[in-house]
DNA sequence: GAGTGGTCTAGACCACTAT
DNA sequence: TAGTGGTCTAGACCACTCC
């Protein structure tokens, strides 16, 4: 029973025990088919995914070669608050702080790439795990995108709306830390400079960009990504 | 001329334009595979993609549905900081502030389930770019795995060393943001309790743990993911 | 039990690139 | 120009899971 996760694992296995060193080119195809008595498509899809995680390099005519800098790639599931709070046994809601129709900071225009002078739909939010702050979300949203009688974002939360009414192409997603002040410090019950984490996130449809959101965790949160 | 690309990208269009809206079961391999006049190993290729990607759920029988929350992955390349800061064309540089055998904080065993009476190896290093500080590195290294005569840790950083040298297979990374303090604050030059962003990692081969890791950033340090 | 995706094969041709 | 990976095909069988 050779199936490509077979194959997978064992050359994974050669690469950690080092009998294909790191720069060093391994057979090809065709040699491993036949070693592994498969057909060179099942030794395909093995290297392929191996190639994906970043432990092999490949190129046609110079061969597949082994990573020099081994595993260097991870992923996060970008959390959606709401199931990962209930996620947890806990009860989620949110409160909507203030949401207006207001000019946005001109870092904020640069960085979405709007006129300055236009005005832009902002929300502060607050989600809530059993009751306890847990996150502050401020958000700027392109108006242009809102129908004409505004959803009701009090009763639905801004990014459910977005993510069941807009086709997002792209975005990007960055972490921080910054100081706790205003409004984020109050929320959190935490004295003004308390270390927070931050989470700032842009979305696009094309190149019309949708929001730019920053969230605020609360003081000692991790977020866990697997390696 | 059709290949497995042109699918995806197809099929991602539909998905996006709402054409086939979240949640909705989409047609067969089969169904598609005549409707593009391919193989139905084409198109299988293209929605395993997409499925791996998070736009699509399959599952045998039932079919291959729209995923209800589009694009929740992200994927980070775990900077080697050597080349973070050459790729900025700046000059890195690293200087060992402290190494030496110690009983590790009972967290720390605990996290690495090893005895809690057993002195590790510490390094504390700090890493330069330009001549100015980028990241504090703070370590626990397991002496098990050490040579007898220990490598100079001054010399090569002790992240290339175990890079080189050990095979590890699996690992974990949170970020989390915290108050500088003690050697931090004075390394970055900041008065105690100034936000900044830190980057745990903790690095296994097989069942052994390797080493622990805190990477605190230098304040204003963003960390960036693509989605 | 039946329908869907998951995988494998043997062979073929193509695309890229080192020499 | 030649060698390697990238992809496609047509057909087959298997594995899972819903009914």
């Amino acid at each position: 029973m050779t199936g490509w996760e077979d194959i997978r694992a064992e050359v994974l296995r050669r690469i950690r025990a080092r009998d294909w060193p790191p720069g060093q080119v391994i057979p090809g195809e065709e040699a491993l088919a036949q070693e592994f008595g498969v057909a060179r498509a099942t030794v395909n899809r093995a290297l392929t995914a191996l190639a994906e995680a970043g432990f092999l390099e490949r190129r046609r005519k110079s061969g597949t070669r082994v990573a020099e800098t081994p595993v260097r790639r991870a992923t996060l599931d970008i959390p959606i608050l709401r199931h990962e709070i209930e996620a947890q046994g806990r009860a989620y809601a949110f409160r909507l702080l203030d949401h207006r129709l207001m000019l946005p900071p001109l870092a904020v225009t640069t960085r979405l790439g709007l006129a300055p002078d236009q005005p832009m739909l902002w929300l502060e939010t607050v989600h809530l795990a059993d009751g306890h702050p847990h996150a502050h979300e401020a958000r700027w949203l392109n108006p242009a995108l809102l129908p004409d009688p505004c959803p009701d974002f009090s009763a639905l939360s801004a990014n459910e709306w977005l993510v069941r009414t807009l086709a997002f192409t792209a975005g990007d997603l960055a972490f921080l830390a910054e100081a706790a002040e205003g409004r984020v410090a109050e929320v959190f019950g935490v004295t003004a400079g308390a270390a927070l984490l931050v989470m700032e996130r842009t979305t696009w449809s094309g190149d019309q960009p949708i929001t730019l959101l920053r969230l605020t965790h609360a003081p000692g949160h991790r977020v866990q990504m697997m390696v």
